[in-house]
DNA sequence: GATTGTGAATAGATTCACAGCT
DNA sequence: AGCTGTGAATCTATTCACAATC
């Protein structure tokens, strides 16, 4: 498998929303499918979809177009998600608690397997299919489960410090919903989902 | 005020970052910055800072920079978000819910004025400053209420149709949660915020 | 005949480097 | 002296168009 690790997040970003597609189509029975048609139905361009998809092997037949499962396979190997990821979860809010119950969650083979709090009045209840564990115990936790994705849930002000105790935990990748600029550790991905600059962006366009 | 509507989402974007940086500098009473300080703090890069500020006017002052108060505030009037803008969710699930209790949106000058949901138990009850409403009712609220952006925290299976229905209320923005590739109208710009897409991007560099 | 895969062409975004102000 | 604003240069991404393949 071509494994180039200087793929653009744009490309990789496609590439996942190709991956959406191709379920979509399997659902619907759909078992071979051309960039044309794939471009029409889902408003992609087909001369990027071959593009992008090329880049990583060839994976279509010449007049034909390309095999759904076995594309749908290709890309989720390529993505490493043809296997169960663990994750976790540090601070049960609201948007914690919403994420910890995100049914997307499953079917994209992303497992939710510990979420933390700090806050002694949560410890110990129940959550989606995990008990809620104490901050203190996030190195312990993350070593048991393997987990090497966290989603970081907790309030602007203590994101730098929970950052960076999952950091030292162990963590790979960070998805942060704390709207602050993180002083990153190199070694550690982290993708930041800012809310208020969604809204933003959609604000400038109301004009 | 140059108000160029080619610009590209990628330099609007970062304008919403700039615009939390100069919030942060305030707050520290910082009352002058120069973008090369600028991009040391917050990790971007000094002559991008410089050419997408120029490309709305000369907001700085050569051989002193930038004046924090002033650039803030002509950076929310570009955005448009000088004014409050009134939004409205639809959906009182667990993204829903969290969404209307997040504080992040009254700092960014937008508030929740109403939460529609079908289910008749939520329906009546309150969420944060407001009652959820019924989704039939969602034309005369959004009339009501003068709404323009519209959080969709739906079901992906129902999405297309409940932004049918916002796109009929005359909403003129939408920021959509569900994890499917919406069939749009021209007129009415949407946003998704696909939470699997960004784990799947994690998820790529594990490997 | 139809569709992929791909080099060439185009378009777009970022960085460089320095003239022009304060 | 120092920093912005900006044209030129570079780098990156997308689209085009067609030869290669089934």
């Amino acid at each position: 498998m071509t494994q180039p690790d200087d793929i653009s997040p744009l490309a990789l970003n496609r590439i996942s929303v190709y991956l959406r597609c191709l379920r979509h189509l399997q659902t619907e029975g759909v078992s071979r499918i051309a960039s044309q048609e794939m471009a029409r139905r889902f408003h992609l361009s087909a001369s990027q979809i071959r593009k992008d998809l090329a880049y990583f092997g060839e994976f279509g037949i010449r007049g034909v177009g390309y095999d759904v499962a076995h594309l749908r396979e290709r890309l989720e190997r390529l993505l490493g998600i043809q296997r169960e990821h663990p994750a976790i979860i540090i601070g049960a809010g609201n948007i914690g608690t919403a994420l910890a119950l995100f049914p997307g969650f499953h079917s994209g083979n992303f497992r939710i397997v510990a979420v933390f709090d700090n806050d002694p009045n949560k410890v110990g209840t129940q959550l989606a299919d995990v008990t809620i564990r104490d901050s203190h115990e996030l190195a312990a936790g993350v070593a048991e489960t393997g987990a090497e994705i966290a989603i970081l849930a907790v309030p602007a002000e203590v994101a730098q410090e929970n950052y960076q105790a999952l950091v030292d935990a162990g963590i790979k990748s960070v998805l942060n919903f704390a709207p602050v600029q993180l002083e990153l550790a190199p070694e550690v991905r982290v993708k930041t989902v800012d809310l208020l600059i969604f809204m933003e962006e959609l604000a400038y366009f109301l004009q």
